[in-house]
DNA sequence: TCTTGGTGTATGGCATACCAGAATACCGGC
DNA sequence: GCCGGTATTCTGGTATGCCATACACCAAGA
């Protein structure tokens, strides 16, 4: 079948410098661990222009913004250094993660089709019981999935992007943490009493066990995680 | 007495060019009605950096951060607008805004003091009754500072500044939905609640209703705000 | 040996010049 | 008079160079 209509050019979104190097950065900046000792923190203008084979100026919007978003401290004339998050720091930000993430499942109750609240549970139902330990890293992801996934369906596109910039300075924490395989079991069950919630359009249920599901986390981290 | 010792200047903080400007056009943005019709949206780099009296450079970098907090937009090749909100978007901020000042609540009645939560009574025992409809302005200034002293008092420094920089887009609709006397009159009884229940340290009915309160406010925009 | 002053260097802040894309104005042909 | 094409201009993007400050190192004097 041949088209009958032009498919316009997936526009091509013509990326400027400084987006490409902020997007670069950015990726480069969490793939690396920085709760790492050994870890390089500093960073340099001009070396990073050099790198990158651009000028100063993109570089430097692109580290603005990254400083803005609390990735990067810029201090004038001593120079750029990736932020190390601080335990009370991570602490604040699961807490407002919890604040968000329980206004999502309040909002999914309300306004979501049973078809999305029902999609869930394939964010869930491929882990029982041993499964967990066996693959363990595929759970952490699978785990991630289902708490953006929950963020995403409130259809709050506020809501959903402040997680989201949450998440990426907790998400090394997070990974840690589900290690523990009493967690990971517990996590699960927390999964399905939520969806059940949201199928039963209970919204203070969903919303209490949502926030619950999160604060326990946090609770897990302010007692164990070390951070030095 | 004389003084004993130097009294070491506050360091003078020393502003850059790039934050001073960055205050500078954020307060004249919001003091500017941009709701206004007639409001001239658009920006002009080279214009402002004469006006400034700086090169465009640390103008743009401004710029660039205000962009990043939606108060403007930066248009590639075309032009920097100040951004008019939609209705929709104001009414997110709002969802999200109650999210985080219920889990301020909560937060309150797990960690504020019993004298923290006795002075939010000064920012509101002094109007009742009638003495709103004749001082409508001071009220919604006190009303403001309320909400504020409840993210505040949270403790948790990330909820209040995630709020307040919602609370920069909000404040106009806030200052213009206040002045029908039913809301004013029954924000005044539910702020009385919220103390209550504070001062209780009940934390589930601190958190329900805070989040109702703001809610509220949500519903009401929804239904009675024109924003063309 | 310790302190102090100076100098060199590293680094980000700022100014300036040039570039490329987009909008608009202008002009010629139909 | 209308349409299409080209030239000009307007605007943000990028490159580059100088400047001010913080720090390190060194030398001279107490």
């Amino acid at each position: 079948m041949s088209k009958l209509q032009l498919d316009i050019t997936p526009i091509g979104e013509s990326f400027s410098l400084k987006s490409k190097i902020y997007q670069s950065l950015k990726a480069a900046i969490m793939d690396m661990n920085i709760y790492d000792s050994g870890a390089e923190l500093r960073l340099d203008e001009r070396k990073l222009s050099e790198q990158f084979g651009i000028s100063r100026t993109p570089l430097r919007e692109a580290l603005a913004r990254l400083d803005q978003e609390g990735l990067v401290r810029i201090v004038p004339r001593r120079g750029i250094y990736i932020v190390r998050k601080s335990k009370a720091e991570i602490l604040e930000m699961i807490t407002v993660w919890a604040a968000l993430e329980s206004m999502a499942a309040r909002l999914i109750t309300q306004h979501a089709s049973d078809e999305e609240i029902a999609s869930l549970r394939a964010l869930c139902s491929t882990f029982d019981g041993d499964a967990v330990r066996a693959r363990i890293d595929e759970y952490s992801a699978t785990n991630i999935r289902f708490h953006q996934a929950i963020l995403k369906m409130s259809k709050c596109d506020l809501l959903n992007d402040l997680a989201q910039s949450l998440f990426m300075h907790v998400r090394a924490i997070r990974a840690r943490t589900i290690f523990e395989k009493d967690r990971a079991g517990k996590s699960i069950v927390d999964h399905m009493h939520i969806i059940e919630a949201l199928e039963a359009r209970n919204t203070e249920l969903a919303e209490r066990l949502v926030r619950e599901h999160t604060l326990n986390l946090k609770a897990h981290v302010e007692r164990y995680v070390d951070m030095n």
